[in-house]
DNA sequence: ATCGACGTGGACCAGATAGTCCAAGTTGGT
DNA sequence: ACCAACTTGGACTATCTGGTCCACGTCGAT
């Protein structure tokens, strides 16, 4: 049975097997971490797993969680700005630096997603609320805009928010694919594009 | 070792095995899908696996190479008239609509990739290839439109193939993560704006 | 210091899976 | 009709993997 660790040792070794769990699946996949691999890297014990994870199953959605957060986390300061020109400039730098300086290409999530969304449905809905937050961060930056009558009175910040995440993830598949980060790039550039099409006004 | 069948009895057979894995892998992904699956449901045995495919791996490259072809096939019709508005409205309305009634949604090229992109550097050359073919019929198409001067001097039919490749991604990913077709009209939606912008003359 | 709960190590098991092998059947060119 | 190459079926093996179990060590409250 799945358990919460009650002391200190038992939290930090609760720790470390995702820790491990969430680096491996990450840059291995799926199909290509076992529990032994997770145990060794973790240097925790078979036990050790099966005290804290029901089964591999669980232990694949905690991955899925942690993974979520890490990526929101990492973006966390520069998805902040995403209030004002400028600020999402910075944004979108920050995220092709990233893409640029990472070993392992393409978007953790977006990967994650092709490998269990079939399998099973907790993990899918757990992938699925971790893009909805970050869309969400995206369309309450575009808000702000719209209060500030930064954007068109007919732009949509929620329809703008969706068009942003989705030509992230489009990006961040092709660079992984075409190993190529400038992919990213243009992403980028076409985001922008649309965010400052929203910006100016229509028709005088 | 991989070997070509010789005999039209052979040919049907190899052809059996790897529909069979198209199939399989593309309903529960790589991971779910044992060559004793694939055996079974082909009705052909061990050795006739092993006879037309290497191993496993090899298998898996050609079930990439098959679900190109099948994904590029099912939409050739559609992809060919990509080079007017209206060709381009008809190719985005029949991409929504295969995302609509398809019982596994996502791409399966886009799938595939967060399967086998970090476990197979062949795999990747191979979905590298067929996306780089999509991108390439829709420019094909955007071309055309730019020697027919339905296009503004300045747009780039190449930068719109990518985006128009990115946004179909994104698309797809969010449509199959979230369960949402309706992700998909945004995409198509998004895709059309761009072209439309494009398309009308910039400054008089 | 003691006791009961918590945490640890690793041996062990059952089933699945990739891959091998060979004997028997089929094909097709001559 | 013949024979060599091709194809087929399936038994068999070695290994891997998820999962169980239990004896032993550690901790912390009293």
């Amino acid at each position: 049975m799945e358990k919460e660790p009650r002391t200190v040792r038992g939290r930090a070794t609760r720790k470390r097997i995702l820790r491990a769990a969430t680096e491996l699946v990450a840059e291995r996949g799926v199909a290509g971490t076992s529990l032994d691999d997770v145990r060794e890297l973790a240097h925790a014990s078979k036990s050790q797993l099966y005290l804290y994870f029901a089964d591999r199953d669980a232990l694949l959605r905690a991955v899925a969680e942690s993974t979520c957060e890490t990526v929101l986390e990492t973006q966390a300061d520069a998805l902040a700005g995403f209030d004002s020109i400028t600020g999402i400039e910075r944004y979108l730098d920050a995220i092709v630096a990233l893409q640029i300086e990472r070993n392992t290409p393409g978007c953790p999530i977006g990967s994650l997603a092709g490998q269990l969304v079939e399998r099973d449905e907790a993990s899918r809905l757990i992938l699925a609320d971790g893009l909805e937050r970050w869309e969400l961060s995206l369309r309450a930056g575009l808000e702000t805009m719209a209060a500030r009558e930064e954007l068109r009175p007919d732009a949509s910040p929620s329809l703008l928010a969706t068009q942003t995440l989705m030509l992230l993830q489009g990006g961040l598949l092709l660079s992984q694919v075409r190993r190529d980060p400038s992919q990213m790039g243009i992403a980028a550039d076409t985001v922008l594009g649309l965010i400052e099409a929203a910006r100016l006004a229509p028709k005088p």
